[in-house]
DNA sequence: CTGCAGGCCCTTA
DNA sequence: TAAGGGCCTGCA
């Protein structure tokens, strides 16, 4: 149990932010986030203060990066700022303790193949059930390869079975890598990831942001792509931000699903 | 009953 | 290389 300051985050962004699937608030109004085998309860007491339900060892070995606490989210408000761009202004204002988080590959990359053509109330139903037989924990790569297609499906995942179970399969056959994947940069990442059937142009880059941890990846769902062609007439130039697009678009998609309630 | 949700695959031209 | 149809499933 540790009390920490923590600038620009708001784990209840974070939850809502779409990037990651097992964050939920929990009946006491903390919330519980699964990762890397652990659980973490965290509860909010004011705009900066944190109480995580862990002890400092985990907290550093584990939370500090999987939070990316050790970028400055302010300094890049800041740059925002000085861009002249108003729609991006009120996107930072709005989700300003919004971060991405440094998931574990093998899980991302099987959440984002779930998450094509879904809503996410579903996608966190259909991770969870994949998770139930395993004590909660993220199902391996051998865990799914051994599914059928009929329990996958019964899991919800309609026609993405077939992609989970060979993707699952061919990293079973080291056909699919993932230390060599860690090891590539973001443009070769795609290339690689882009060979698997039920991996295209926007889940790569989820993975590659999400899982690979390269900021400069720049997912494009049909939300992005509908500010892009509302609020920049199809014209947005994201090498004004090089190195941390992806962080930019996770400010806009946050925001722009706030407006689009509204 | 249709339409659609953080795409992708496959086929055509 | 661009365009279009089909796709599991569940909910409005």
């Amino acid at each position: 149990m540790m009390k920490i300051i923590i600038p620009d985050f708001s784990i209840e962004q974070i939850a809502n932010s779409g990037q990651c699937f097992r964050i939920g608030k929990t009946t006491e109004g903390k919330w519980r986030v699964q990762a890397f085998g652990k659980i973490l309860e965290i509860q909010q007491l004011d705009e900066k203060t944190f109480i995580f339900d862990c002890e400092i060892d985990e907290y550093e070995k584990v939370w500090f990066e999987y939070f990316d606490l050790s970028r400055d989210y302010g300094e890049i408000k800041n740059n925002i700022m000085c861009c002249d761009d108003d729609y991006l202004i009120k996107a930072i204002l709005y989700g300003y303790g919004i971060r991405v988080l440094k998931q574990e590959l093998w899980e991302v990359i099987i959440s984002f193949i779930i998450s094509q053509r879904n809503n996410i109330p579903r996608i966190k139903a259909i991770i969870e059930r994949l998770c139930k037989p395993h004590n909660g924990h993220f199902p391996s790569p051998e865990d799914l390869a051994r599914c059928s297609q009929e329990e996958l499906k019964a899991a919800g995942l309609g026609y993405r079975a077939e992609y989970i179970s060979g993707v699952s399969r061919a990293v079973l056959d080291r056909r699919f890598d993932q230390d060599m994947l860690k090891q590539m940069g973001h443009d070769e990442s795609i290339l690689y990831l882009k060979q698997f059937k039920g991996i295209g142009d926007k889940v790569a880059h989820c993975i590659s942001l999400y899982g690979l941890h390269n900021m400069g990846a720049f997912p494009q769902d049909v939300w992005i792509k509908r500010i892009i062609d509302r609020q920049y007439k199809g014209n947005f130039d994201i090498s004004r931000f090089q190195g941390y697009a992806g962080i930019i678009q996770q400010y806009m998609f946050f925001y722009e699903r706030f407006i689009s309630k509204t």
